[in-house]
DNA sequence: TACTTGCAGTCTCATGTCGAGAGTGCTAGC
DNA sequence: GCTAGCACTCTCGACATGAGACTGCAAGTA
């Protein structure tokens, strides 16, 4: 990306923040009007053909104002905007939120997006908290018939897994629990690993080692941080931007609205998260088209991890049209995922 | 509902037909032509003219063919509807992907939803199994700081609960697991209230009574069936539907649109599902505007409960437009409730 | 009496036309 | 290097128009 002029910088600032605000194409006139530019707009207009050149910025017909293309927002985001932080009212507002439920935790993943959602008019993704390596906290074998049985997993991160087990000999609850009993104390806090290892101890044909095997292998799935489930709040909201409900012909419309509807319920996100999450930290930006996936082109994406790195933790953020308030969706997103920490933190305790 | 004459329910019958199929209103020669019957269209509109008198159809405009009103629906669902079985090969694929899943439990709600969802092409509902009284399975307290505690429970519908707990004295993880195995050994396969009545035995300030009291409040809470989270499958699919993607004035359309979402995304459906399921068991219809809700006032439900009354169960079924295919709709609900059913009972055991 | 044929009347909907409005690019001039 | 002025282009809503789709009714028939 070749540097732009100061003056150049200053009037896709201004475009992108007046498209963002207004969903329409915007005119040379209104930049210099609102933004109090001090050239005319015949000098915009010369401008902006520069722009358009360098494929920032593009019109959807000739005599129509220009729209940022997805390198105009990204290049709006990374050098142009300015992160708008929450005011102190809002950040309490939340903090109280939490406050209420600090004791129930399953609400807090359900606060959290749904905070975002509110804050953001548009739709908030997140995954329950848990950790990248599954351990043990305890499980349950219930006879269901001679044959099979019912096993309970509880996780250290709270996770339940069910899962049913066939028998290879009858046995009765009684033994069952025995066995249960006497394996829960070995597997306390073990990873899947460390199950397998300890396997060995027994006959590949004992009960024992069927029920630990089959833990091994649950924990061992449960490693993959996005195959789990993701809460949506606020997916009405998307139906509320203009993109979704006035803009365009009619067809293209309802194609669009379709589109992305899909991409939340199918969770079709989830291999753009994969790609991108796994390079760095902190908040991360996606923008429409930047990635191969033809059904996100145009939906951008706000996502950060939550929680220390490989312990307990998930992934939280916002979906919405590319024409998104970057600045404060990255400063909400970067907020909300520090509240989760902090939460986590308390609740697992801040050393280890 | 005065009785209707032999041709005005064989004419009705056509017409809900054809208009389930066409989404479009019914011209009289239409249904002469397609549904054979053996008098003239001019016979077909006096009788129309009478049904429409008694409130069983409309006309959008005059010179519109008709239209079914929510009463008309609902004398077709009543009297004149064939429920139409799942074919063999249908019933033999859904059994073969649920013989595929069989010992993976979370799968179970996540493939029927999907299986309503595909079959009907509209959005599936459903609860997780669980039981109308909570009973305990197992729960363990983690010592978090000297003065909180994070408490885990199992219930014995395999719902897992979790939460905070305030402690009133410092107390070691040692002393708490400890107190842990003396109660979990005491409150195992207890009820609310029979963890209330123990609760006697310990100090009001004990940790003992902190936990037990805390374990019964969740307990309790856990009672109602409709308190749940709902899964939900296949809410696209609802804007496939013409009066959500073609039909009437784009305004008024994407009007339904967002009302149907906003209907689906906060489960608003519920109170209408309360009030319903008290009444009885099998199958229940509930036609658009049938109930005083405005908000469910242009989509039907067909749903079932499923699982032992009185034991371990929940809630499925679909939501659509009025113009719904009922009979199949009916039909697939009641073959879902039938399948999770077997699950079911194969898991708890069959008597009991 | 029970039904049908034929037809005038009504409403929708797709299509086409038109003018106003919005914005641009270019050019001549400061 | 910037600006004012202007011709040109494209969209969009308003309006008119005609074809098509159905109905309701009246007159005719078994």
């Amino acid at each position: 990306m070749t540097a732009l002029s100061q003056r150049k910088q200053q009037i896709l600032r201004a475009l992108v923040q007046e498209y963002i605000h207004t969903a329409t194409p915007v005119a040379s006139e209104t930049l210099v009007r609102k933004y109090g530019l001090r050239f005319s707009s015949a000098t915009v207009r010369h401008e902006l053909a520069g722009l358009e050149e360098a494929s920032l910025i593009y019109q959807p017909h000739t005599s129509a104002g220009r729209v940022p293309t997805d390198l105009g927002y990204r290049y709006f985001v990374e050098y142009l905007m300015e992160e708008s932080a929450l005011s102190l009212d809002e950040q309490r507002l939340i903090r109280h939120q939490f406050y209420q439920v600090q004791d129930q935790l399953d609400q807090w993943v359900r606060l959290t997006a749904s905070v975002m959602a509110r804050l953001l008019h548009s739709a908030a993704v997140m995954t329950s908290p848990r950790s990248d390596e599954g351990r043990l906290k305890h499980f349950e074998v219930l006879s269901v018939s001679e044959l099979s049985a019912h096993l309970v997993l509880v996780l250290r991160d709270g996770t339940v897994k069910q899962q049913r087990l066939l028998l290879e000999a009858p046995l009765q609850q009684a033994e069952l629990s025995a066995v249960s009993t006497r394996l829960n104390e070995l597997f306390h806090d073990k990873s899947a690993n460390e199950v397998d290892a300890l396997l060995s101890n027994y006959d590949t044909s004992s009960v024992e080692h069927l029920v630990g095997s089959t833990i091994a292998h649950i924990l061992e799935q449960h490693g993959d941080p996005l195959g789990d489930v993701f809460y949506r709040e606020g997916v009405v909201n998307i139906l509320e931007q203009p993109e979704y409900s006035r803009m365009g012909p009619e067809e293209e419309r309802s194609e669009r609205v379709r589109k992305v509807m899909e991409v939340l319920e199918q969770n079709r996100f989830l291999p753009v998260l994969a790609s991108h999450l796994r390079e760095s930290d902190g908040v991360q930006v996606i923008i429409g088209g930047e990635n191969e996936w033809d059904e996100m082109k145009d939906v951008s994406l706000v996502v950060a991890r939550y929680g220390q790195e490989g312990k307990i933790g998930g992934l939280l953020g916002v979906i919405g049209p590319t024409r998104m308030q970057y600045g404060r969706a990255i400063a909400v997103v970067r907020y909300m995922a520090q509240v989760m920490n902090e939460l986590l933190s308390e609740l697992y305790g801040y050393e280890e």
